[in-house]
DNA sequence: ATGTAGACTGTGGTCGACG
DNA sequence: ACGTCGACCACAGTCTACA
C-alpha cells in the first residue's frame, strides 16, 4: 500500500469520526469537494501544505495524520503477509 | 513565515546534522539535486511522498519532520512578535 | 452527500548548464 | 558543493455536470 491510500484512509477516519461531510471539510479547508473524494480513495498525493489545511479543520495535529498514514500502511502490509502465511 | 519555509529550515538542520551534501539526499531520496535546494530555500511545496522519501534517507521519522515544522512555524512568529514589542 | 469524468490551470519535480 | 536560470513534463487542485 502506498502512502497517499494510507492517508486517505486515516483522513476520511477522522473526518467521520467529527461526523463530517467532504462538503464541510472542503469549504473548511479551502479546497474543492472533488479533491477531497480523490485524497480519500488515495488518488492524489496531496502537500504539506494541503495536509496543514486539512489537519486544521479536523482539529488533528498535522504531525498524527503522518504518524497514523504509517502505522497504517505499515500494518496493512503485516496484514498481507500474514494472509499469505496464514494457511 | 509559512510551512514550506518551516520545511525547509527543518530538513536542511537534519542534513548538516548528518554532514551529508545535497546531493547525496537528491540521490539517496531519488530527487533532483536542485530541486532539494529549492526546498531547503522554501521555494516549493513537498507532497507527502517527498516528506516521506527525504526523511527515510535523513533516517528522522516523517511525523518528526512535520511537527517539527509547526513548530518553527510557530517559534518563529513568536520571534517576531517579541522582536516588534520589544522597544 | 459521494464517485466519476473531462477539461483546464498552476506548480511540483526534472534536467542541463553556468558561476 | 551549492544557487540560479530556463525549458520542460507530470500531476496537484479547480470547476461543471451527471448519476
Amino acid at each position: 500500500m502506498d502512502i497517499e491510500q494510507a492517508f486517505g484512509i486515516v483522513i476520511k477516519k477522522y473526518r467521520l469520526e467529527r461526523s463530517m461531510s467532504q462538503e464541510k471539510l472542503a469549504f473548511g479547508s479551502d479546497l474543492d469537494r472533488t479533491f477531497i473524494s480523490l485524497l480519500e480513495r488515495g488518488k492524489r498525493k496531496p502537500t504539506i501544505n494541503t495536509l496543514f489545511s486539512i489537519s486544521n479543520v479536523l482539529e488533528v495535529k498535522p504531525y498524527k495524520i503522518v504518524k497514523n498514514s504509517k502505522r497504517c500502511r505499515e500494518s496493512f502490509a503485516e496484514k498481507i503477509k500474514f494472509k499469505l502465511t496464514a494457511y
